[in-house]
DNA sequence: TTTTGTTGCCAC
DNA sequence: AAACGTGGCAACAAAA
């Protein structure tokens, strides 16, 4: 079976309110193809060429596999062929840090495969200024550039497939036979266009019903700012930063923190100090918060049946995805956690939810290689609690869920918070800051979590050297986490939240094996939690099967451990 | 005018 | 001695 490059050139990213693809272009070994979209021959000529395919390449294949489906009713995944995806491949084979410059495709290109791709973004880039568009405000531009200069951009679009499958061959030699990587992304790239084409479902009268609520509490909350600041000009508009600034110094707040760029700052950070001196600035972030959820979560969920978040698989340094167009791995769980509850399951469907427990702690706990500490986890003890008595000097049994008082349960989640800002190679003042506690005890705090965690010097020192010799921790599937030697305390953070990345897609991988046959679909990937979507007649058979394809996707000691189940509701309720 | 940077804040 | 990591996005501000 051949193997064969292929590209859409499109009106924008709009796959799913027919924003459709104009141009179809594919490249084999020796030839470069390109077809018009807009006829029904260019469209079956296309069509045939990617059918004709055993093995397809693209440069971020899913996009081209909706723009494909929504342009001409032809789904690449049905046909079975296997994916190739020069991006996630490139990330790689030449991982963030060590590559300087993008992963666009004519950028990988031109630094490694043929160096006159550079200046054919330029030249397409002259085409659009020259019949006065933007290519980076209307992605339409490059439909109207194809409508001025045809022959210009098909050529272009035949170029681009010949780069694809060029650069592909090239990545191949750049893989590194002892990482896993790259073979899992693969599997994953399928799964995450399903999830993609799928999307989740909004419940319109939730949404109606939140915005009218919010709005409502927005516009109760903004009166009495008006009336302490003067004018509304601190909340929004023009001039609002400093107008903000200026009424907070009025009132005599002793603001003080700076933001990065040397100005006074008014994060919550810099204002919850002085709550109780000035209840006001208990409204003003309340304010905030009504206002973030109306601009940042309603407005994009408002009038749509269904939304296709835009997953990108490998874009985070460490290996985790993200999600834009919207976000879904923001959506509000603790501040405005209403917002979960306009996401619900289709029709007679429910969905299953499944996270990792405490992968971090976990994966810490198999790194250092201690048998104690291992053994607190496997046994299911609390290790929070475990730490907090280590912190104190007391017993943890005074510190688990059950028996702590309020008092000792707050140290305990000191104890915890602590522990995760350390994974992440936070300092005192930031341990300082969120716990609410001096710095000098900040210190103290991490001083003695990092001896109560045996083995944790001895693990640290290992990936400080790692990094210090090689520029790079390996995680446990053998990706390379590039870390700049300045900053090698972030090194433990690389690997533990990289193995935990990889981790998760493997467990993706496993419960799609698993459940497909069910009709699931996977529809959300949170980091560590997994939404899948089934009919609810298979909801049990679902539910029951995915525990196992998750933890096993990774064998060490302690165990892996999920939580989860069926939710019928909405995603709040998960 | 458009583009780029900054601030603040949501998630894990 | 000091250092929190990864993202996306809205709104505003400044530069081109």
């Amino acid at each position: 079976m051949t193997k064969l490059a292929f590209d859409t050139e499109t009106k924008g990213f709009g796959w799913y309110d027919g924003e459709t693809a104009f141009l179809g272009s594919w490249a084999d070994a020796k030839n470069e193809y390109v077809a018009n979209l807009l006829t029904a021959d260019g469209a079956q000529e296309y069509e045939n060429a990617l059918k004709s395919a055993g093995t397809l390449v693209g440069h971020n294949t899913s996009f081209d596999v909706h723009q494909t489906r929504a342009t001409l009713d032809y789904d690449i995944l049905s046909q079975g062929a296997v994916l190739h995806d020069t991006d996630i491949k490139a990330r790689i084979a030449i991982p963030t840090g060590q590559r300087k410059g993008s992963y666009k495709l004519k950028d990988l290109t031109a630094t490694f495969v043929n160096e006159e791709a550079k200046a054919e973004s330029e030249a397409i880039d002259e085409m659009a200024k020259s019949i006065g568009v933007s290519l980076k405000e209307t992605p339409e531009a490059y439909y109207l550039v194809w409508r001025a200069y045809p022959d210009v951009m098909e050529l272009y679009a035949k170029k681009d497939a010949r780069y694809t499958y060029d650069l592909d061959t090239y990545l191949d030699t750049q893989l590194d036979p002892a990482d896993q990587s790259y073979g899992i992304e693969q599997e994953v790239i399928p799964i995450l266009t399903q999830a993609e084409a799928t999307g989740v479902k909004i419940d319109q009268e939730v949404v109606q019903k939140l915005k009218a609520e919010y709005e409502a509490l927005e516009q109760e909350a903004r009166e009495p700012l008006i009336e302490t600041f003067g004018s509304e000009k601190a909340l929004k508009g023009e001039g609002s930063k400093q107008a903000l600034l200026d009424a907070l110094l009025e009132l005599g707040v002793p603001l003080y923190r700076k933001t990065k760029s040397g100005e006074l700052a008014t994060h919550k950070w810099a204002l919850q100090e002085f709550t109780e001196q000035f209840p006001i600035l208990d409204t003003l972030m309340e304010w905030r918060k009504y206002d973030k959820f109306l601009t940042t979560y309603i407005n994009p969920v408002d009038g749509r049946d269904v939304v296709h978040t835009s997953f990108k698989q490998c874009e985070a340094w460490t290996g985790r995805m993200s999600s834009a167009r919207p976000n879904m791995q923001n959506i509000p769980k603790k501040a405005g956690k209403e917002a979960r509850s306009m996401f619900v399951p289709r029709e007679d469907h429910v969905f299953v939810v499944y996270d990792y427990d405490s992968i971090e702690v976990r994966l810490l706990a198999y790194y250092m290689a201690n048998e104690a500490y291992r053994k607190l986890i496997r046994e299911g003890l609390d290790p929070h609690a475990y730490m907090a008595g280590q912190i104190h000097g007391r017993p943890m049994e005074e510190f688990t869920k059950e028996n702590a008082t309020p008092e000792d349960r707050l140290l305990r989640d000191i104890a915890k918070n602590t522990m995760f800002a350390i994974s992440y190679g936070a300092g005192a003042p930031r341990v300082a800051d969120m716990n609410q506690i001096p710095k000098a005890e900040a210190k103290e705090l991490i001083k003695k979590i990092k001896k109560s965690l045996p083995g944790y010097y001895r693990l640290n020192s290992r990936i400080r050297k790692k990094i210090e010799s090689v520029g790079y921790v390996n995680t446990a599937f053998g990706k390379k986490q590039v870390v700049d030697k300045e900053k090698a305390y972030v090194g433990l953070n690389a690997l533990i939240q990289g193995t935990a990345a990889q981790i998760m897609k493997r467990g993706l991988i496993q419960v799609h094996e698993a459940t497909a046959h069910l009709g699931a679909i996977p529809l959300l990937l949170v980091h560590d939690e997994i939404v899948v979507e089934c009919h609810k007649d298979a909801a049990e058979e679902v539910s029951a099967l995915m525990p196992d394809a998750l933890c096993t996707a990774f064998d060490c000691d302690p165990p892996l451990q999920v939580e989860g189940g069926i939710v019928t509701t909405n995603y709040a309720d998960a």
